[in-house]
Order: C-alpha cells, then sequence, then structure tokens
DNA sequence: CGTACGCTTGAGCCCCCTCAAAAACGGTGG
DNA sequence: CCACCGTTTTTGAGGGGGCTCAAGCGTACG
C-alpha cells in the first residue's frame, strides 16, 4: 500500500508561473528547475508511492512535520466540519505541493484518488534550505502565490455560478491536465467520483449528475462512460464564461 | 485624495503566523520584524496615503509593477466578471499583503473602504532584495501561505454554510481586529456596506440584513446601529461551530 | 430642509436540496 | 467468458432557502 523508495529520482517540477512576468503567448506553466537544483532538493526529499486509490497521506489534525510535492497521480484535499459533511478544497495534480498547515497541524486531509507518488520533504530540513537557497526559496513562494490566485478564483466560482457553470468550470480545468485528456478526441476521463466532485463545488451528486445532463442537452459535453465526457472546449468556455 | 509621503515611516508589520510552529497558548499573530529589518524593507517603499473612503488603489487588469502593504485602514479585493456582477474576493486589514497578479497583471481591484496607508514595494526591487535577503523573503512566504489558509476557510465557509453562518463566521473574523471591535462592549463597528458583505459572502444585501435578523432573534446579536453591532463571542462561535 | 443613499421589509418564484429507488457500471470469481 | 454483487450513477418527487422585484424607512449630508 505505501513504500519508500529512497533510491528511485523521478522529476522534480512545480506547476505555477511567475505571477510577475508577463505571459508572452504561450507560457510554460511550469517553474524551470535546473537539474542542479533538481537533485539539491531530491537529497532532502524521500519517494513515496501509494498503490492504492483511497489511500490517506495525511489527516487533517496531524502533526505537520513534512510538506509534500506530488510527482505523479491526482489527490483530492479535503476538511470535515463538525456537522459531519466534507469539503474538498482542492484537487492535486502533478506538479502540486501540498501539506497546508497552521500552528504546527496540517488543516486537511489528503486523499489519493488513484494510485501516486509523491516527494516528502522535511519542514525543518526545506526551511534551513531555503535560507541557503534564496532562489529556490522563490520557487516555493511563486507556488504559494499561484495556489491563492487558483483558491481565489474558486472562491468566486462558487459565490457566483450556478451549479451548471461551476461544472462547466471544472472540466475545463481537468481538462489542462494531459494525463487524463485526450487532446485529439477532446475526451476527459475525470478520476473522481460524483460525490467528490460535488463536494468540491459545493452542491450533492445528483445536482452534478443533472448539471451534466444540463450541459448535454445545450450540447458542451457528451457522456461516453460516466467517468468518460466529450468536451466541446470553447461553447464550454463561453458558456463559463469566467472573466 | 492621494498624496506619497517618502519621508513618513509608520511601522512595517505583517500579519500572519508561521504554519509549521505549534501554537503554545496564545500565538503573536504578527510575524516579527526587527527594527533592522523593518528599515531595510521601508527603504524600498514609497508610503502612500488615500484620504477617500472609494479611492481605487489598483485595478484589475493593470500591469503589476507592485506589491502593497497595508498600514491602516481597510480595504476591499474584488473581481467583476463578465455578467457585470461583482464578487469580493478578500477584504483587508492592517498587516496584510496585497497586489496579487498573474501573467503580468493584477487580478483583483483594490478599493478603500476607510482612509488608509498603505506601502509600495516595486515588484523588482523586492525579488532582488529576496535574493539578498532569505530570512525576509521567508517572512513573505510564511504569509502567501497564510493567505491561502484564509482563502481556503472562506471556501468551505462558501460551500457548506447557509447565509446565516456565513455571517456569523464573517462576524466573528472582524471581531479578531482591534480597531473596529471594542472588546469591552464586545460592539464591532462595520466598515462596510450589506452590498460589499453580500459580494463577499456570494448572496445578496437583502439576505445579509435577513440573516444578521435571525442572529439577532437568536440573541446572537444586537443590533446598536445598522453598522455598529454588538456581538455575544462564544454563542456566535457554537453556532458558526467552524471545525 | 430636501435629497440621496443605505438599510429594511414584504411577496412570489425558482433553483437546488433531500429522500427514495431504479439502473448502470465494473470488478471478481467461477 | 459470463454471472454475480457492491458501488456508482441516474432519475423522480416534493419541499425550502434564498433570489428578485418592489416599496417603505432611516440617516447623513449638502
Amino acid at each position: 500500500m505505501k513504500s519508500i523508495i529512497s533510491g528511485a529520482r523521478p522529476q522534480i517540477r512545480i506547476r505555477a508561473a511567475n505571477p510577475w512576468l508577463a505571459g508572452h503567448g504561450v507560457e510554460p506553466d511550469h517553474i524551470p528547475l535546473s537539474p542542479a537544483d533538481q537533485s539539491e532538493l531530491a537529497r532532502l526529499a524521500d519517494v513515496i508511492t501509494f498503490e492504492t486509490k483511497g489511500s490517506y497521506i495525511l489527516t487533517q489534525g496531524e502533526p505537520a512535520r513534512f510538506l509534500y510535492l506530488l510527482s505523479d497521480g491526482v489527490l483530492m484535499a479535503s476538511r470535515v466540519l463538525n456537522h459531519g459533511d466534507r469539503q474538498v478544497v482542492a484537487f492535486y495534480w502533478p506538479g502540486d505541493l501540498f501539506g497546508l498547515a497552521e500552528a504546527g497541524s496540517y488543516v486537511n486531509s489528503i486523499e489519493a484518488i488513484t494510485a501516486c507518488t509523491v516527494l516528502r520533504f522535511p519542514v525543518s530540513a526545506l526551511e534551513a534550505f531555503f535560507l541557503k537557497n534564496p532562489a529556490i526559496q522563490h520557487r516555493f513562494l511563486i507556488k504559494a502565490i499561484h495556489d491563492l490566485r487558483t483558491t481565489q478564483r474558486q472562491l468566486i466560482v462558487m459565490g457566483r455560478f450556478d451549479i451548471a457553470r461551476r461544472l462547466a468550470v471544472f472540466l475545463l480545468d481537468c481538462s489542462g491536465h494531459e494525463s487524463y485528456f485526450d487532446s485529439a478526441t477532446k475526451i476527459i476521463t475525470l478520476p473522481m467520483s460524483r460525490y467528490d466532485i460535488a463536494d468540491y463545488l459545493g452542491t450533492s451528486a445528483e445536482s452534478i449528475t443533472r448539471a451534466i445532463a444540463a450541459l448535454e442537452q445545450r450540447g458542451l459535453v457528451r457522456r461516453v462512460t460516466p467517468r468518460a465526457i466529450e468536451l466541446r472546449p470553447a461553447d464550454i468556455k463561453s458558456f463559463a464564461d469566467l472573466a
């Protein structure tokens, strides 16, 4: 279920772009890290593989001694409230950092949606490393800012969009990740359930199904199987109309 | 309306706490900055005062050449969608950083809710400074993580709470800022309108009024004037029940 | 003293939630 | 390869929270 392979050295890449650099046409959505930087960082980390989907990488409330980098797979960050219901706060894709903490404890639980490989950095080592390598620390700052922007955007979607539009934005977001979107056929293969999507979009699984049906009736998507959905990206974009 | 006073030297403080340090009892909610660090930072910044409430400090889409630190007053970050409606993304209080950018442009507009004083850092100078001062860059990283956590929390509130609970959380948040909350009388003086609160909580101004009335009927708050509200913090906390 | 703006209250309607059950899917073992 | 079974997805019916439209009220400011 869980195995530590310190020997393996997966590629280290962080999904984010410098917010202050104007994007000239097609911008790279990954922060450049030189091979030297990569191996310096890799020296700090353990590589851990989770074979089973549904595994918890970490749990809310647990002492936060590590920061994680997702190398491969899809994860879900969620928080369970006193009421018992769950809010999914984010989905993580390769190149994302996770392990958000407050006062020494993780604030969210992180669950594997698919089998996945992560790099685990001890926070103490990482913070010491940052002081000697400001340029690399800067990469992490940029990533934090990137995630802040992403979360603000989700806040806007939740505050102003009806369920169909929220789903449209979500599907477009998913289609940005190559491993799960076939850009030739325009078919996206969702790794997560209706319940997961619902808890992310602040609604119920039934409403997700109905929203997909609504998008389908407008001709914006087509259900191939429940998890495989063919998109008309341009039409969906104009429907979602996110400024 | 707007005046640059490079001579003045307001206190520089950043509202955030290191996420990886366990809070022992009462934790300071401000990152410690030595006088030396403060004056080094101050050298990079212009001090700007906005006398008039309603002034825009910056506008979404504008080239993002500066990062700002709010020294005094209350600000509102909002985004206007193609539809025309507005989502308020955050309120900023003294010690908050603002000027979030993407691909070289600001993503939100920042409006003064009260008269305010800000420090304006040129991004280019700040980034150069970070490379020579990793410890100070670390403060900014911690602040970004702090804001990420705050935004995620708001996402949870928006996704799972009804309007009355959202308002309860909002009032508690406001009561954390000394200048607007009298801890003796438990009276909070809201600097923002019902419309602003509504656009922050993803609802309408009418619903905010009704939600206040609902809290009042439960005995959780009492309206002294429309903008001055007496709170029963403990009862509100258990009502909002944020895990 | 008048006017504009912000706040409050009311009425009617619609989106979406909840509860319930059927249908489809996918993995497993014979 | 097929039948079985648990899980996921879909569909249906009914009810409620909150939105919209509209009008009154209070207050600050010119």
